[in-house]
DNA sequence: TGAATGCAATTAACGTGTTAAGTATAATTG
DNA sequence: CAATTATACTTAACACGTTAATTGCATTCA
């Protein structure tokens, strides 16, 4: 099994790298500080820069926070955040097809069926062809798959709880709301 | 000028396909109605789910319904939305290098590079080495980036305040503040 | 001052995101 | 029931995400 590794790190240093050893990319964040300094440029860049450096990108920054703290460990299992999140949902369901899978895990057709080659290569899913529709496939976990899935879903646990105690019950829960509504807000067109 | 294109429909049915003319794929959304149902397999697959369907992927879910609004307006002018947050970057300051283009931009050196060769493929910026330093370049909007800039701008705008109309200004501010508490919250490591 | 180390950026390799096109099966309909 | 249309993927092509390795310049310091 050789998933592609991700990042795993943070910092506020853009480029950081060991000169004959490790390279350690990181992704890097910008110091909150500084954002109000840099003020030159168009009228038309200024108001324009408190936009984009604001909702998608928070949004991507805010996941990107949460996310550093799971890629490691998924790392360590040999999975990308996409293979963990497609074995979850076949974890927890059966007959699945292909298509459901997809919106359980907000992923799109393409990158699906790549997953789904990867996984099942690597013995984790089994596919078997739908008795009623021949177009469509049906999923399961194998034995190894599910191993590996119980071995992982409780790191998973674990950090969410470390998430939910630095952040904050009552603001996660506060998040949740807020950005379900804003999805419902903008809605599905 | 040759930027692929991205996404620009949402729609609840999946890997939804004409027969013979276009193809339209699009992003499935879980309705929320449904999100109750599935509630066979194992107890830790339970637990789990209720995370997994939440935190990274909600945030994912708001960010993409965003970008939604965003992305074919830009495809109509022929940029990714990255390419089009380097623009804004570039636009907004003078004589920036790679590295502070990439901290503005939220995006990883290796991303950054290709892009920035793509825009100056395209004539949209200029290139120069950094006086003081070698290592560095420094970059510039063209005349032509510019002009690309101008004309994006406006509906770019035009689209946030349209967010701010169907979510709310209080939300949105609301939504803001705790992106920014959750982004600090997480921190740098 | 020359060797070692550090830094800025690029390249490489591979997985995913995204749209378009292709393939096979199912459903519709004329 | 044959032809059309729709569905469920799969493949293709290209951009981005991610980590590691490489290149070239700058700095340190022995």
């Amino acid at each position: 099994m050789t998933a592609q590794v991700t990042r795993d790190q943070n910092a506020d240093i853009p480029f950081a790298k060991m000169g004959s050893g490790k390279t350690e990319f990181v992704r890097v964040r910008l110091q909150r500080s500084n954002q109000k300094k840099r003020n030159q440029g168009s009228n038309i860049a200024r108001s324009m820069r408190d936009f984009d450096h604001s909702l998608p990108m928070e949004l991507l920054r805010a996941r990107e926070a949460a996310m550093a703290r799971f890629r490691p460990m998924l790392l360590d299992h040999g999975l990308t955040e996409q293979q963990w999140r497609v074995i979850r949902v076949v974890a927890g369901h059966r007959n699945l097809d292909a298509g459901r899978i997809a919106q359980q895990s907000f992923l799109l057709a393409p990158s699906l069926s790549r997953i789904l080659q990867f996984l099942e290569n690597n013995n984790l899913i089994s596919r078997r062809v739908d008795n009623n529709d021949n177009r469509r496939a049906v999923f399961a976990l194998s034995a190894k798959g599910r191993r590996l899935f119980e071995k992982i879903a409780p790191n998973s646990e674990a950090l969410y709880a470390k998430i939910e105690q630095d952040f904050g019950r009552r603001n996660l829960q506060r998040l949740y709301e807020l950005l379900s509504e804003f999805i419902d807000s903008l809605g599905p067109r």
